[in-house]
DNA sequence: ATGATAATGATTTTTATTATCATTTAGTAT
DNA sequence: ATACTAAATGATAATAAAAATCATTATCAT
């Protein structure tokens, strides 16, 4: 089941190194492995930590540059939260959400609510704006941290 | 009418400054009134371009540390799109609202909808998840990159 | 006027990300 | 299999924004 969501989104990758005439490389599978396989919202240089373990002649600046690829294929996401390092979010095969974010612990929760994509659908349309995506961060103080 | 406004932008900033035993300075004042008759939403670097007008020898830090201190007051906030440089937005007088954001020429459209912030409250909620703030950005194209 | 200390301005440091570049490697053509 | 072209890598430097440092200056309660 998990195989074969990293099948096809490896598969993505690969298509997309084809398609523009980019190079396979032992680094890239390992990088794209890890990515796959490491939590929803990683950083580069966790990546970069993980990456190590299997291959640890890998430079920093390769970790880096794949990450970016994955963001350009839309397999990963830069989530920028504050003044934290930016994180990578994975794409495939998860549908659009939104985030809750915990002021005081930093966990990132995952929601989503067809009525306030069809909102804001509209809201942008009232602007005669062409929307193309969005973001929505809820900050606050999840269940966690209350009982504390 | 703008002036009122002002006065009461600036008395906020003073009653701040006195509640935490800060100092007023010539230089806080000449940065507090260009950030509240600059745009409303500037950057550290241009702020410091136009206090450089009125106040020659003033300090790029200075700037830096006001426009923070208009943060922690709640008269700015920051935002941070994309890899531009961070922004700094008046929040007094203004109620909250959401932007539009331009992926071609950049601009920003303030924007709100109760509907949609009824239904934040809610989905919080149903998580168990007590809200504080949020920000929500649609990114698209405007009306006016449209018809070009 | 004085003393304590906050603020300033110049500069340096920090930190994340991108760019550079010599070398290695992949993949195609021969 | 060999050679060639160009992409990728890894080490390092560059960049850039924001924060920190620190000697000096200015504020303000006394």
């Amino acid at each position: 089941m998990d195989n074969i969501n990293k099948k096809e989104f490896k598969s993505t990758f690969i298509k997309y190194i084809e398609e523009k005439g980019l190079r396979h490389t032992k680094q890239r599978d390992v990088i794209v492995d890890a990515f796959f396989s490491a939590g929803r919202h990683i950083t580069s240089e966790e990546l970069f930590n993980i990456v190590k373990k299997k291959y640890p002649e890998i430079g920093y600046a390769t970790v880096q540059r794949n990450l970016n690829l994955l963001c350009k294929c839309s397999l990963a996401e830069e989530i920028k939260i504050g003044k934290q390092k930016t994180r990578y979010e994975q794409k495939y095969g998860n549908t659009h959400h939104d985030h809750l974010i915990c002021l005081q612990c930093g966990r990132l929760i995952e929601v989503n609510d067809d009525k306030i994509e069809k909102l804001q659908e509209k809201l942008a349309k009232k602007n005669n704006f062409t929307p193309v995506k969005h973001k929505l961060e809820i900050y606050g103080i999840c269940a966690g941290c209350k009982s504390k």
